[in-house]
RNA sequence: CGGGCUGUGGCGCAGUUUGGUAGCGCACCUGCUUUGGGAGCAGGGGGUCCUCGGUUCAAAUCCGAGCAGCCCGACCA
């Protein structure tokens, strides 16, 4: 391609709405504009890495049992009623009616559509197992879309499905997906690490993410620096410690705390660790108040305790309910003499003696207060988010890190919830009636892209690996002699006719523009042909991957070339 | 939805405190010179100062309301 026709805005500042490195770069290098918050336009060369991932994806899918097909972008509302979801995805979807007033919605993810799809046409055990993929625009009404194609409302991904009899033949789909996908991300250049994760509002058991550790990531994830466990912090499991009991219950007593209503106010204010406090919480479940109990030192862990109530909805209850539950503002709650609301208490709690808690009076707290003596739980789980050097759950040698990470694949093994709600059933071996067992892959394309030149960049822009670079090599003619030119073109002719991708930067610009629009772009290899280099009858190549030059003789710089190619990451 | 910040030529910003009719850098157009890491000189084009309403002789500037964008928290590929 002539960069002198190629649609290619780049820019030299920063532009003020991007603050991550990918999103900075993306405008910068010409990949992409904004037309909402959230939703891009992909110009040449943005589109361009686009394809190269799509097709990295897709070849690796072809390769299993999974086939490729296009499901609609606009779904009617009645398939999200049967699979109820039409209310419980809410506000994520963008809703609307059509002339005759039915409702639809953009979708924003295509179980309902591939249930819908398969449950009259698959019949019999013998239709099974399936696998359909696709790769598609979705479309989600983000609270916040942010960090440009990282999270927008608009994305493209690669969503596969597959169907089986029964949960073993699940177990097998999951594997070979699951398998694909490490192949996908290999090659893909993509450094990632699979992690245990939660499956939100997909429903269903195991769940896989597929993370690229990286600074922007709006994910936590856990991994313990002795075993292979990794879990997102979401679900990361905490380590049920026993430390030393003390067994000297000690009398209740009541202190003076005088507006002092956070867990660190106490901490200066008593001079005691927050370990040895007890932090209560009024949460609202749907429509019903809990009182949860954690260690001071901890944090709630909001997905836990929405999974273990099995609640649709979780959120903080107001001030009034507080005052309403405990008789007290917020700042001075505790669970003694709280006997008309459930109360949940993380593992931690339990071995706690002498701790401290609210009094439900202003301005006090209570001291020596131990769990069954002075309060009751009704129930103990693991509710607190773990922390860095926390003991590993698996392994119990270990400690765990935190690193942030984006996820850009994530597998669900869905079970029926899909085929039951909807009534996708086959006929077993003996005639009966049975759901299909579903699982359901997803894959980033987009945030892929964004992941991955926030793995791969410097202060001059983009690093590409070889796989995903639009173009392998720019060709950028300094000068304007007719000698330079003329071994510009046939340099381009001959990496064309060659089947290399190749970009001529024949724009009449200076040298400094052409290099660094070259390093913003990230092309692979440039390679430089200028009058003092033509003099020596050598070519300029700089490998952008690893920051060296090379000269190289004009008379085999095919063989060259190829060789520098192959090198490549 | 809550909290913070910001809206001024295509991009990045100053001007707002103290009202007087809009400016800088980059980009763009013309000409000359230049041409190996974002050229120099000269000339030029382009702005409902987010919108609506108010105060005033006069509003980018003061007041009110609204809208939009960005960042921090709950969602997710």
């Amino acid at each position: 391609m002539r960069m002198s026709k190629l649609y290619l805005p780049t820019l030299k500042e920063d532009p003020a709405e991007a603050d991550i490195k990918s999103h900075q770069l993306m405008l910068r290098a010409g990949m992409m504009r904004k037309l909402n918050p959230g939703i891009f336009s992909y110009l040449p060369l943005g589109y361009r890495v686009i394809r190269k991932i799509e097709n990295i994806v897709r070849e690796e899918m072809n390769k299993t049992t999974s086939q490729e097909v296009l499901l609609p972008v606009m779904q009617t509302a009645n398939i999200w009623k049967e699979s109820n979801r039409w209310d419980k995805f809410g506000p994520l979807m963008i809703k609307f009616k059509d002339r005759k007033d039915h409702e639809y919605c953009l979708g924003p993810t295509h179980e309902e559509v591939i249930t819908d799809l398969i449950k009259d046409e698959v019949r019999s055990y013998k239709d099974l197992p399936l696998n359909l993929y696709q790769i598609q625009t979705k479309v989600r009404d983000e609270i916040r879309p942010r960090f440009g194609v990282m999270r927008g409302r608009e994305f493209i991904m690669k969503d596969a499905y597959s169907m089986d009899a029964d949960y073993e033949g699940l177990d097998d789909s999951y594997q070979e997906m699951y398998e694909a996908y490490v192949n996908i991300f290999n090659r893909l250049g993509l450094e990632t690490r699979v992690v245990k994760a939660d499956s939100g509002a997909m429903g269903g058991k195991d769940s896989h993410e597929f993370m690229v550790i990286a600074e922007s990531g709006e994910d936590d994830i856990a991994v313990c620096d002795s075993c292979d466990y990794a879990a997102n912090t979401e679900l990361a499991k905490s380590y049920e410690e026993e430390k030393n009991i003390d067994k000297d219950l000690k009398e209740r007593k009541l202190i003076d705390t005088p507006d002092t209503k956070t867990i660190e106010g106490l901490e200066s204010f008593l001079e005691i660790d927050g370990s040895k406090m007890i932090k209560t919480m009024l949460m609202k479940a749907d429509d019903e108040l809990v009182v949860v109990l954690l260690r001071g030192d901890d944090q709630l862990n909001e997905v836990k305790l929405t999974n273990y109530l099995q609640a649709a909805n979780l959120e903080p209850a107001t001030e009034e309910d507080i005052i309403e539950v405990f008789g007290v503002k917020p700042g001075f709650i505790g669970p003694i003499n709280i006997s008309d609301y459930k109360i949940i208490a993380d593992h931690r709690i339990k071995n706690m003696r002498n701790a401290i808690c609210g009094a439900n009076i202003e301005d006090k707290h209570y001291g020596n207060v131990s769990p069954v003596r002075d309060f009751n739980v009704d129930e103990y789980t693991d509710l607190r988010t773990v922390k860095v050097g926390d003991l590993c759950p698996e392994c119990e040698e270990g400690k765990l890190e935190i690193e942030p990470g984006i996820e850009v694949g994530h597998i669900f093994k869905l079970g029926t919830k899909y085929s039951e709600s909807m009534g996708a059933t086959y006929l077993d071996e003996n005639g009966k009636a049975k759901p299909i067992v579903m699982g359901s892959y997803g894959i980033g394309i987009t945030r892929i892209v964004a992941a991955a030149i926030e793995q791969s960049n410097d202060q001059n822009g983009i690093i590409w690996t070889k796989d995903l670079a639009p173009y392998k090599i720019i060709i950028l003619p300094l000068g304007r002699s007719d000698e330079v030119n003329k071994t510009s073109e046939e340099l381009y002719d001959t990496f064309q006719e060659m089947g290399i991708e190749v970009l001529l930067d024949d724009r009449n610009e200076r040298a400094g523009v052409k290099f660094n629009d070259a390093d913003l772009i990230g092309i692979p290899l440039r390679i430089t042909v200028g009058s003092r280099s033509l003099e020596n009858n050598v070519l300029e190549v700089r490998n952008r991957q690893t920051g060296e030059d090379f000269e190289i003789n004009i008379d085999n710089y095919k063989e060259e070339i190829k060789k520098l190619l192959s090198e490549l990451k």
